[in-house]
DNA sequence: ATGAATTTTAAGTCAATCTTAAGATTCTCT
DNA sequence: AGAGAATCTTAAGATTGACTTAAAATTCAT
């Protein structure tokens, strides 16, 4: 990943250039803004730095300019002022994020790595009654008890949560739970549900898990 | 579609705002805990956005108290942290979501989305005076109840309710829902009407379901 | 390679659903 | 009004689908 930073301080300019490096980025630096608007406009960056004051050209300048060409780039601010109207007045030029100087490494990172990660990629919690599925964790908790639960079980539990409030048919389950894509006469499904439904502790008068006959389950608050 | 924002650093207030207004949403901005709370209270919010760290009040004790009240808005909790535990503590005070700062703009969007999409009623759904058939959920309403319907109960319903006013013949009926191409000489098709006008309730002066002689059937309003 | 964990198959059991059939009722026509 | 046909209603027997359990097959980690 190339990072590109504009930043006339070259005590600031050097700290972010080394620290980003040790983290495995490309890292080029401007001191000002003409020349931070050129390189940025040969594209090669797959993120911006731009500090706000700058001799040349200011950072939201640049950052409207090369807005024009490149829509999706993430642009960070790094900036001494944090008053309002001028983070705002940022983020209307097209910034994605902003930081406060001064700032910690870690947390610049942190934010460099979100702008970076993927969009589809993102975690996710679902909630069904007391239950929470945390697909980033790849944890179940019910209550206040962690459930441990197999690959399968949670791949199933984690397709019926997606789908809270829908029926899910036996056909759809098998095909995104299992990978099957054609006909199917197996009790695959019965069984996990049940592993599920006895692992949950979900008795009658807490089934979040209710069976459709001749059709499949569906996940639903009570 | 109206939200509240309870957030108390006014740069991401100001921006969350922003973005939602130009995405069609009203939105309110409380920046401590007990006016948020109040101003959600006042039940005029389709959805909240709670901050996890607040002044006056926490996001958890807002949660908590709003429930009481209001079952049903959704909540999505901005933290900070991503402490597992804390997350878990959120959601089971009654928040529907969780996305940690910081996050793309757009992925809140997709969530809020996500949250409000059952309200909207964009679903494949079927109506039919008082009753409602969903055929994603494969729920039936009458009135504010559920009703439970077979298989083949809910199966000839939906062919009549796609079909509102026009009459089913009884051979179109047998072809479609009992998938039967040849001779007919049951009574399953009695049968069944029979069955849902019970179920339904339909009465002699809420016939939504009329028998036409010699012919078939045909759902009507009144 | 071995043992443990996980996944899948298979079979018995039970309950919900479907179908049939027969008597009761309603409708239509003369 | 009365006959005949269509529809309604009910209940019993047949069928299907889901639940449960255990054992076989597979995968995983040591």
């Amino acid at each position: 990943m190339r990072l590109l930073i504009v930043e006339d301080e070259p005590g600031i300019a050097a700290f972010l250039k080394q620290g980003l490096e040790e983290e495995a980025f490309a890292v080029d630096v401007a001191d000002e803004g003409k020349q931070g608007l050129q390189l940025a406009l040969s594209g090669e960056y797959d993120l911006l730095l731009l500090d706000w004051m700058l001799p040349g050209l200011s950072g939201i300048e640049i950052c409207r300019q090369f807005r024009k060409e490149f829509a999706e780039t993430p642009i960070i601010f790094l900036t001494a002022k944090d008053t309002l109207d001028e983070t705002i007045f940022g983020l209307q030029a097209g910034a994605n994020d902003y930081i406060k100087k001064p700032f910690h490494f870690e947390e610049l990172l942190e934010r460099i790595k979100v702008q970076l990660r993927p969009k589809s990629g993102q975690h996710a919690a679902f909630v069904l009654g007391d239950i929470i599925l945390n697909t980033e964790t790849h944890q179940v908790h019910k209550g206040n008890q962690v459930i441990h639960l197999t690959q399968k079980e949670f791949a199933l539990l984690e397709f019926l949560m997606r789908n809270k409030g829908k029926v899910c048919r036996r056909t759809r389950i098998i095909e995104s739970v299992w990978d099957i894509h054609f006909e199917y006469n197996t009790g695959v499904i019965d069984v996990y549900i049940n592993a599920l439904r006895k692992k949950l502790n979900l008795s009658a008068d807490e089934n979040y898990i209710q069976t459709v006959r001749g059709v499949g389950y569906i996940a639903n608050e009570l």
